[in-house]
DNA sequence: CATGAATGAGCCTTCATTCAT
DNA sequence: AATGAATGAAGGCTCATTCAT
C-alpha cells in the first residue's frame, strides 16, 4: 500500500521540480525570505534583512521578483499546491476505492504522508498559515483550492466509510474538520509551538490517530 | 452545574473589571486597536490609523501606552488570563472533583462555556492566536500560562478519570492536546476562516463534543 | 483706465490671499520646491534636497503634502487661476466695451498688467510651462481654463475690433494666438533664456506692443 | 528661388548623413530614446523602458554611450545644428544678397523651409525645447551657436532691409525676437499644445507671415 | 490631559551603470 | 559586439515617537 503512497510521491515531485530553473542567486534569496518570513512574519520582514542574509544586494531580490508581495506568494503559492497535491491528483478515489478496505488503512497512508510532508517543508507552511489571515487573496485561494479539490475527492470516500458503516453518519464536512484539526493540532504544537521539548513522535502520532478513529467510529455509544 | 459556572464567570469578571478605570478615549483607543490589529495584523496596523479610528490625536495613545507595543500586550495580556481564568481559580478541582460524574458532564461544561466566551471576544482571540507566533514573550507567558496553571489544575482531573476508566490511558497532555485541537479547530473554521458559511453552531458542537469523548474513551477498540 | 486695472488686481488678489493659512514651516517648504523644481525640473527634484533647502525634516513635506506630486500641483494650479484671472472676471467684458476706444489701450492695459505679474512670479510661471508637457492633467486644465474663459472673454472683444475695422479680419483665435506668442517669447527671452543681459524692457515692450498692432492693424497692405 | 533653398538642403544633409555609421541597433535605441523622452521627459525617462522599446538590452545602450546625458546629447546636439544650419551656411549672405529683393520674400523662403523641417523632426525639436531650461550646457550651446552664427549672418540682412525702408529701424535682435516669437508660436501651438486640433496650416502660416510682415513693417503708423 | 506638528530612521522600490559571459 | 544579472545609491514615502502648546 505504501508502495502506492510512492507512487503518489512521485507524481507529486513532478509538479515541483519542474519550477523554472533557479540561480544559485534566486535560491539564496527565496531560503532567506522562507527564514525571515517565517520568524517576523511578512509585514515585519524587510527586504534589506533578506538581501543581507541572501548575501545579495537589495536591488538584486527585485529583479526577480517585482514586489516584496510577489516574493512572499512565489513562496507560499506554490506550497498550497503541494500541500493539497495528493487529494487532487486525478485517480486518487479510484486507487483509494480499490484498495482501502478501512478508513483506518486510508487515514493512517494520507496522514503519515502528509505529517511527513509537513515536516520537510514547515517553514513555509508556517509561513502559509501565519499571513493567510492579512492576504484575503491567498485565504481565498486556500479555501477554493480546498473546496474545490479536496473536498470533491474526499467526500465520496468518507461517503464510502459511512455507508459500510466505519463512520459516524454526521456531515462529512464535519467529518473532515474534525479529522483535520486533530493533525493540524499535532502539527503546529510539534513544530510550532513547543518544537523545543522532546516529543514521542510515532506515540504522538499514533495516539492523534486513534483519537480520530475512536471519535469517528460507530462502535456502541454510552447512551 | 450551570449555576456554578455562573459563579466563575463572576469571579473572572472582577479581574477584568477592576483593572484601572479607563477614561472614555482610552476604551475607544483600546477599541479601535483591537479592530485594526485584528484585521491587518500588530506590525501591517499603523498607530495613526488607530488613533483616527479612535477618533483621537496621535499623540493621545502615547499618553496612555508608552509604546505600540505596550498597547498589543495591554489588549492581549489580560485576554490570556481571561481565556485560562477558569482553569485557574483556585478551586477548580475541589469544585470538580466533588460535581463532576463523567468526563462528559465535565468536557460539556468546560467546553460550552469557553466557546461562548471566544465568540465574545472573538477578534481579541484572533489577535492573541495571529501575533503569538512573532512575540517570542507572548508565546512564553502563553506557555508558562498553559504550563503552571491550566496543566497544573486539568491534569489531575484526566488523570482521575483516567483512573476510573472513562478516557483512555494516554499521556494527559496527549489527552489535552487532543480536546483543545478538536475544541479550537471548531473556532478557528467557524470564525476565522469560514465565518461568512451559515453553521449550525449546536449540532456542531455536539459533534465536537461527542467526538472528544469517543476518541477519548475506553470503548472496546477493534484489533 | 490704469485705476481700474488696479481695481481687476485688487479683486484678483482676494482669489489667492484668502487661500488657507499656512505655516511658517509650510510657506519655507514652498518657497524651495519653487526654487527646486523652477531649477532642476520636477522629476529631477528630489524631496529630501527641498527638505534640506526649507530646513525641515523630510516627513515634514509629506505631513502637508501627500506626494511629492500633490506638491507641484499646489504650486502650479493657482497660478493657472492667477495666470487667467483679469479675463475670468465676471463684468471684464462690459468694463471694456465701454471703456477702450482702441485695441491699442486694450493690449497696452493688459500686456502691461500681465507682463508685471509674470515678472512677480517668474519661478511659478516657469515652472509651469516647463511642466505641463509632462503632465497631462496640467495640460488639460491648462487648455480648459483658456478654452473656457480667456476665449470666451476675449473673442468678443476681437471680434468688436475687427468690425470696426482695427483689426484685420482673420480668426480671432489666430489673432489670439499672434499676440499670446509675442508677449510669450519677450517673457521666455526676457526672463528664462537671457535673463543675465541688460534689457531696455520700455522699449522691448513698446516695440512688442507696435508690432503686435501692426501686425493686426487693417491699414493699407500690399497687394 | 526655392531651387536654390533645394540646394541649401543638399548642403545640410551632408551634414548629417555623413555621422559615423550606425549599426541598425544603435538607431533603434536612438529612435527609442527619442520616442521616450520626448513623452516623457529626460529626467523621467528610464533607460531600461528605452532599451525595451529598442528590443536591446540593457547593457548595450551604454556600449554605445557611456552615459543616459550622452544619450541625450547625442541626439540633441546635431539637432541643434541642423535647426539652424541654413543660417549658418557659408555663403548664405551673398546669396541673399544677390537674390532676395524684399523681406517678404526672404521671410517666406526660410520660415517655410524651417517649419517643413521642425515638422519632420518633431520629437527631437520638442525635446530639445523642453530639456534646454535643465541643462545649462544645452542651453549654452544653443546660444552660442545662435549668437554666434545665426545673429552674424541675419543681422546684415535684417539692416538691410532697415536701410532699404522695408523693415522699421528697431534693434536688429528685437526684430529677430519677434519673428522668431511668432514662428515659434505657431509651432508649438500647432504640434505640442494642440496637435489634435485640425489646422488649416496653409491659412496659418500665411498669417503669420503677414503677421510679421505688418508688425515689422514701416507703412505709415498712426501718430 | 490632549493635541497634532515635527521628526528622522527605515522601508520598498527604481535606476544608471558595470562586468562576466 | 551584445547580453542581462547584479549592484548600491538614491528616491519617495510611512510611521512610531516626541514635545511645545
Amino acid at each position: 500500500m505504501s508502495d502506492q503512497m510512492e507512487l503518489w510521491l512521485q507524481e507529486q515531485l513532478k509538479f515541483y521540480d519542474e519550477d523554472e530553473k533557479k540561480t544559485e542567486k534566486q535560491l539564496r534569496i527565496l531560503s532567506a525570505a522562507i527564514e525571515v518570513f517565517a520568524e517576523k512574519g511578512y509585514a515585519a520582514s524587510s527586504t534589506s534583512e533578506i538581501a543581507q542574509k541572501a548575501a545579495v544586494a537589495e536591488g538584486t531580490i527585485f529583479r526577480h521578483y517585482k514586489t516584496k508581495k510577489e516574493l512572499l506568494l512565489s513562496i507560499v503559492a506554490p506550497m498550497m499546491t503541494k500541500l493539497l497535491a495528493p487529494f487532487v491528483l486525478r485517480d486518487f478515489t479510484k486507487v483509494l476505492d480499490a484498495d482501502y478496505a478501512s478508513y483506518e488503512q486510508f487515514l493512517r497512508a494520507v496522514i503519515v504522508n502528509r505529517i511527513e510532508f509537513v515536516k520537510k517543508h514547515l517553514p513555509v507552511v508556517k509561513i502559509l498559515l501565519q499571513e493567510i489571515p492579512f492576504h484575503p487573496e491567498l485565504k481565498e485561494q486556500f479555501l477554493d483550492a480546498v473546496a474545490g479539490q479536496v473536498l470533491g475527492r474526499l467526500t465520496p470516500i468518507i461517503e464510502k466509510f459511512q455507508a459500510n458503516g466505519q463512520i459516524v453518519p454526521i456531515p462529512s464536512k464535519t467529518a473532515l474538520r474534525l479529522t483535520g484539526s486533530a493533525i493540524l493540532g499535532f502539527l503546529a504544537m510539534r513544530y510550532m509551538l513547543l518544537p523545543h521539548l522532546e516529543w514521542e513522535d510515532e506515540q504522538e502520532i499514533e495516539h492523534t490517530i486513534q483519537f480520530i478513529l475512536y471519535g469517528l467510529s460507530t462502535s456502541e455509544r454510552p447512551g
